[in-house]
RNA sequence: UCCCCAGUAGCUCAGUCGGUUAGAGCGGUGGACUGUUAAUCCAUGUGUCGUUGGUUCGAAUCCAACCUGGGGAGCCA
């Protein structure tokens, strides 16, 4: 007798007759006065619960089964059997069902069967896993994060654990979370009355990174080609629906690219997790397609068949110049792109995910390549319809002089960035990378419309509960 | 952080141009019916109307501040 789960059964794993457990927590219970009840056991290995069909002759029928209501914990014996009713093909004729665990109070236990707001379920960190659009997002990020890694490791990438505490503050990527053991309420001074670092836990000050893409650059000047993917902190005070303090971020770096390589691995990356996506987790895009966003599935399937609009920035903004649109921010060659720009650019001029590549360098990192034009440096964003921007990158400046002269312009301290300036020391190739939030590309598959409600306890200002 | 909007039963919301007893749907519960499947039908309970203060004879309805949430912006991924 083998304990099932919901996705095998359903899927007919099991010969007709053949005795199983199946463990799970009932979604809903329907009785008949046919003398049976007909008991919905979700376990989370798939969208679909599987329906148990529980006689009137168990002895615990009216004393339990009967009492059963969304949210118990059951374990129910049965034998597989076609289904006599519509919907599935395949259910159990349980012979004995163990209650695991009762829901207290039924009127109360938040998670009723019923349609509830995004909003409402946040507050329910804990209880919306149970949910058919929290499981849903969970199985398709663990399908897209799965992919990553199967993507890169297909390639040859080798993924790069880059610290999570970093003692470098200058990097000018956004405001950081300071880690520290002084007490708070009694620091230590200096001399000249400034909190004496020395005496914290790594002797000065350090921060959750903002990213992993400075620490990874050296390994892809030795490893070619890596990438990271792990948790990263800013520390913004960004109240939006696409930002999160504590997201998760994919950063692939390989030596000896350009930007019109990173440009074609990110497309490439896109569309080979994407259609991993419809392919495994058919069940639960179904139900985005139907319940949350009518298009999730046609618009992952037209970016997978169509190639990536490529602009430059110049052109674009020739485009916005001379769309005949107005903006509340105009636009003007030098000046960043607003949303507005963004979101005309990817949903209305191109409707699918354009490339946008060489930016004024005066708007861009210090690290980015500088081009031959004097004016702009090899970067690029993926601007997604919706979402906006998906992926930043750039091809990374190996040439040292060209470095430090940015390093001084922008007038950042040289001295912090000596390990990093040391890889344009020593052996210096041209390389380039880019940087994917993860939880904007679980949003953008699902079309979910808050980022907080595809990852599993959302950080964000004023909220770390759970 | 800025702008706009909202905060009324377990949930989603309607309502009140300030005035005796605040409504619906869903959920829950009880029943009817049924190999049912977001079932269907009947019955049924529930609210210090976000908090604090103010205006008023009287506020859930007006005003202020605050808190929480949503949409947008900035920052970015």
């Amino acid at each position: 007798m083998a304990f099932a789960v919901v996705k095998e059964i359903l899927a007919g794993k099991y010969a007709v007759g053949d005795t199983i457990v199946v463990r799970g927590w009932v979604r809903t219970r329907r009785d008949s006065k046919a003398g049976i009840s007909f008991i919905n056991v979700h376990d989370g290995s798939c969208f679909d619960a599987v329906q148990a069909v529980v006689p009137n002759t168990l002895p615990n029928y009216s004393s339990e089964v009967q009492k059963l209501t969304t949210g118990c914990s059951v374990a129910i014996t049965g034998s597989i059997v076609e289904s006599e009713g519509q919907g599935q093909d395949f259910e159990v004729q349980a012979s004995h069902v163990e209650v695991l665990g009762w829901v207290e109070d039924p009127d109360t236990y938040p998670m009723a069967p019923k349609r509830h707001s995004m909003e409402y379920l946040r507050e329910f960190a804990h209880l919306r896993p149970r949910t058919n659009v929290a499981g849903a997002v969970t199985r398709v990020r663990h399908c897209l994060a799965q992919a990553v890694h199967r993507f890169f490791h297909e390639r040859g990438f080798y993924w790069i654990s880059t610290p999570i505490i970093t003692t470098s503050d200058a990097e000018g990527a956004g405001e950081l979370f300071r880690v520290s053991t002084l007490d708070m309420t009694n620091l230590p001074l200096t001399d000249k009355g400034k909190v004496d670092y020395k005496q914290d836990f790594f002797g000065k000050e350090a921060f959750l990174t903002v990213s992993g893409q400075l620490n990874v650059e050296a390994f892809a000047c030795a490893l070619s080609k890596v990438y990271t993917f792990g948790p990263t902190f800013r520390a913004e005070n960004s109240n939006t629906s696409r930002h999160l303090a504590e997201f998760w971020m994919i950063e692939p770096e390989v030596a000896f690219a350009d930007l019109d390589d990173m440009a074609a691995l990110a497309e490439d990356m896109l569309k080979y997790v994407l259609k991993a996506v419809l392919e495994e987790r058919a069940d639960d895009m179904q139900f985005f397609a139907q319940r949350i966003d009518k298009n999730a599935i046609t618009r992952i399937e037209q970016l997978i068949a169509n190639d990536f609009v490529h602009m430059d920035y110049t052109d674009a903004i020739e485009i916005l110049k001379n769309c005949g649109k107005t903006f509340d921010y105009p636009v003007e060659w030098g000046v960043d792109l607003q949303s507005e720009h963004e979101r005309y650019l990817a949903e209305e001029h191109v409707g699918a995910p354009v490339i946008l590549k060489n930016y004024p360098r005066d708007i861009k990192a210090f690290y980015m390549r500088q081009n031959d034009d004097g004016k702009t440096v090899a970067a690029m964003d993926v601007l997604a319809p919706g979402i906006g921007e998906i992926i930043g990158g750039s091809a990374r400046e190996e040439r040292l002089d060209l470095l430090d002269k940015r390093l001084e312009e922008m007038k950042l301290p040289k001295e912090e960035y000596d390990w990093y300036r040391d890889l344009r020391r020593y052996g210096t190739v041209p390389h380039a990378g880019f940087g994917l939030g993860f939880e904007r590309l679980v949003a953008y598959v699902t079309g979910m419309t808050n980022i907080r409600d595809v990852i599993p306890y959302p950080r964000s200002p004023n909220n770390a509960d759970f």
